[in-house]
DNA sequence: TCTCTCAATCTACACCGTAGAGTCTACGGT
DNA sequence: ACCGTAGACTCTACGGTGTAGATTGAGAGA
């Protein structure tokens, strides 16, 4: 066994914010964790390491527990899976949801969160294949209350709108569809060596054959001045003109 | 409850028929494998059991062979996912992109490579993960060339379409971000148990607290006929409608 | 016959998720 | 002061995983 890793003494002393028994905490015993904080825990862990490096083991370690004692907090883990694709998708802030601020338009709400959307999952790219791959597992009514919030908050921006219950489920799924197909995107043309010299060998386009991939060859300077947000931006203004175009069209939203 | 799946210990002494080589030696030694015969059998135990299913030593049984004999043909597990998603972009067809049907409206030929598309990932759902999740770990130009084929492709026709250099990359981006966004939101909203009477029953909406969730709780039935093709259909008229005003703009396609 | 090469196998190691049972501590009741 | 209890955690063990390294065995060519 390696030596003892102690260098991450885990925030504790903190008792008054989660709901944690009546522990005082003071004596030589540590305070509990919660699953608050091993899911955070985890995300760290995630961030730093990527999506491979999140055992069991490898968490206990992190947070000086026996692995098994995760299972308290979580079921498996998949349940840590899922955990923390709901943490992130809670974050998302969609605002405009509530019944406060309904004057303004709402297209620049959806253009707002898409914006946050795509800034939170950079932040975190390890985490994105969860953001597809947990919720196929699922079924919809059964995830966990966070991870259907913004669901529900967008499709009161498109009721809002003036969409019917089922034009606002079209209109999401052609939202939400494009907005997580565009992060796959970028995320998919991140440079993985931006400290080459050469634009073609830093990704790796020399390799390829001239005869059969002359587009993608002549590509390698535009490939590199990737402006994701710019991109982002044109993309969510096709598909919310295309989405009011739908509300006046006379076969409207129903 | 939370059991693990271990009810077969001895799995059928059956060596995955499937695929076998032509050539059969009638003596004692066996053909060799191809790393063609490998991803089929890796395709095959992936549909049928999941991508959880695909170990090397189950797919070794399942080719009747040692677990080590894999590595011959596949570096290692990874390389054998980046086999099996290379595999499958392989048979996406993007007619159109030879010189010969010239003549044949682009959007057309954009719409039928996106229906194809949906089919070849429908009738693959569990590898739908891999196409998103792989890529992320491989710089552009290092892919395997199948995998890059498709976009290729896809770039003769923008510029085929009138696109520049630039314009073509910014219009394959929203038309494959659109498109692989909205598979993964219809093999989302895949109902898992469809033998289930009750609409809100099946979906588990009847969990949901009426109170934070009066959008989601009404879509019940909308959310039940779901057509994947009409919907993946509309959207992307809604791309192709932006695609071709950004062509006749004057601040265009460059 | 002897050797070379390829395909496949055998053995072993470190790691993984997690079931089941045991341990330690703080607290409430008496 | 004592005990019982319940919660938080740890120990041990089992079967599974990817894969490095050494080994086998069967043609092909000399």
């Amino acid at each position: 066994m390696v030596s003892m890793n102690r260098r991450d003494p885990v925030p504790q002393d903190v008792p008054g914010d989660a709901a944690t028994p009546g522990t005082d905490g003071r004596g030589k015993r540590r305070s509990p964790l919660t699953s608050q904080i091993v899911l955070q825990a985890a995300l760290e862990l995630v961030d730093v390491e990527g999506l491979e490096a999140l055992s069991m083991r490898r968490l206990g370690h992190k947070l000086d527990r026996d692995p098994m004692a995760l299972y308290r907090y979580a079921a498996n883990r998949d349940a840590l899976l899922d955990g923390l694709t709901e943490l992130l998708l809670d974050q998302w802030v969609i605002s405009g949801a509530g019944p406060g601020d309904a004057d303004w338009p709402w297209q620049d709400q959806l253009r707002q969160a898409a914006h946050g959307f795509r800034l939170l999952v950079l932040q975190h790219p390890h985490v994105m294949p969860l953001l597809v791959t947990r919720p196929l597992s699922t079924p919809l009514g059964l995830r966990p209350l966070g991870a259907l919030r913004p669901l529900e908050q967008l499709l009161a921006v498109f009721t809002r709108a003036g969409f019917g219950p089922s034009g606002a489920l079209h209109a999401y799924r052609a939202y939400y569809g494009f907005l997580i197909g565009h992060v796959i995107n970028e995320l998919e043309e991140f440079v993985v060596n931006p400290d080459e010299d050469d634009t073609g060998l830093r990704l790796g386009l020399h390799r390829l054959p001239a005869k059969d991939f002359p587009h993608l060859r002549r590509l390698a300077s535009q490939l590199l001045d990737y402006d994701g947000q710019a991109e982002l931006d044109q993309g969510i203004t096709i598909v919310l003109r295309g989405l009011q175009s739908q509300l006046e069209s006379p076969a409207g939203p129903q």
